[in-house]
DNA sequence: CACTTGACCTGTCCGC
DNA sequence: TGCGGACAGGTCAAGT
């Protein structure tokens, strides 16, 4: 689920929040959402502070005092969320006066839209958490908790020597980070040359190219740069290739200033939803009129994905 | 080597 | 209301 936007709106608030605190307990449950957990893992954790949150492509890196570092791949429906047992008790002890409140008040039977609730739509699971998807918990002394949560159990923390992160083979292959300056159009067109027969939009998708893009947001900027998907790298024109990238960096920045973006499960550090899906202009508009000419959006399969178009604006022809 | 496809999982939605 | 199948934002390994 989170793309380059999501990772880089949960690094901004754990950065506010847990440097400084000191780790008391961790629980975890699925051995592949911690895969190389040392059987005495509370012993490599339990007194280590927190130094630093960072990112590099979409994964998070969280530096303790102990010269060792928790890394996080949230893959598809990962949540980091970071809540105090006070947070939860108000959220718990509010749910319940609302209830009173409602059977008090109301009438039997009256209408949603006559009840009192809502609210913040994810308070109510700041509340209940740990739930079924929770897969690991570090408790700090302070008695503020950060829940790893993982629906579909892909995504992954491990525990590594900090020094030794640029040696995996993610880091090792990774591509550049589109929003800092050494990310050039030369070094995009040169990037691009590794996969030259490929869709543009398989290359896009590609962290090898160019670290972050997901789905979303490869959607986004062949839509903003009029280009059709699976046009092949090669085809691709200089001039459009030069479009696409201005594109990136500016649709990332725009989303991250939405807080990301939310299909189901993205919530960023304080359980709240990001909105850039409100802002999007062809993913998941399909039936949609183009914003830019009216053409009703299409969504069609490539690179194994959904991927959504304009079929006026993105020709296939170059 | 370059490139595509299937597997990893659970949940949800859609058509019968 | 129940059931089967397709699909969901990412990445690898295995296949062509």
């Amino acid at each position: 689920m989170p793309e380059l936007p999501e990772v880089e709106t949960i690094r901004i608030g754990l950065a506010k929040l847990l440097p400084g605190l000191e780790i008391k307990d961790v629980w975890h449950d699925w051995t592949k959402s911690f895969p190389n957990a040392p059987a005495d893992v509370k012993n490599f954790l339990i007194g280590a502070k927190v130094k630093e949150v960072r990112r590099r492509a979409k994964v998070l890196i969280i530096d303790l005092s102990t010269k060792y570092s928790l890394i996080i791949h949230l893959k598809m429906t990962g949540q980091l969320v970071f809540v105090s047992k006070n947070q939860q008790k108000l959220e718990t002890r509010k749910k319940k006066l609302v209830k009173k409140a409602n059977s008090q008040f109301l009438i039997p039977n009256s209408s949603e839209a006559g009840r009192f609730g809502g609210g913040h739509p994810t308070d109510s699971l700041i509340g209940k958490l740990p739930d079924k998807s929770t897969r690991v918990i570090l408790t700090f002394k302070d008695g503020r908790r950060l829940f790893f949560n993982d629906q579909r159990k892909f995504g992954w923390m491990r525990l590594l020597p900090t020094l030794e992160i640029p040696e995996i083979d993610f880091m090792k292959k990774v591509g550049p980070e589109p929003l800092e300056d050494d990310f050039t159009l030369k070094v995009f067109v040169e990037r691009l040359k590794r996969r030259q027969n490929s869709s543009i939009k398989a290359a896009l998708l590609d962290q090898s190219v160019l670290a972050g893009v997901g789905n979303i947001y490869a959607d986004e900027s062949l839509w903003a740069a009029k280009i059709h998907p699976t046009i092949p790298v090669k085809q691709v024109s200089r001039s459009k290739l030069a479009n696409l990238y201005e594109a990136i960096p500016t649709i990332l920045c725009l989303a991250i200033e939405a807080g990301g973006s939310t299909d189901r499960n993205y919530l960023d550090a304080q359980g709240k939803k990001g909105s850039y899906l409100s802002l999007a202009k062809a993913f998941r508009k399909e039936g949609v009129p183009c914003p830019r000419c009216g053409t009703i959006i299409e969504k069609i399969r490539v690179a194994g994905r959904g991927t959504h178009i304009c079929p006026k604006c993105q020709k296939l022809t170059k």
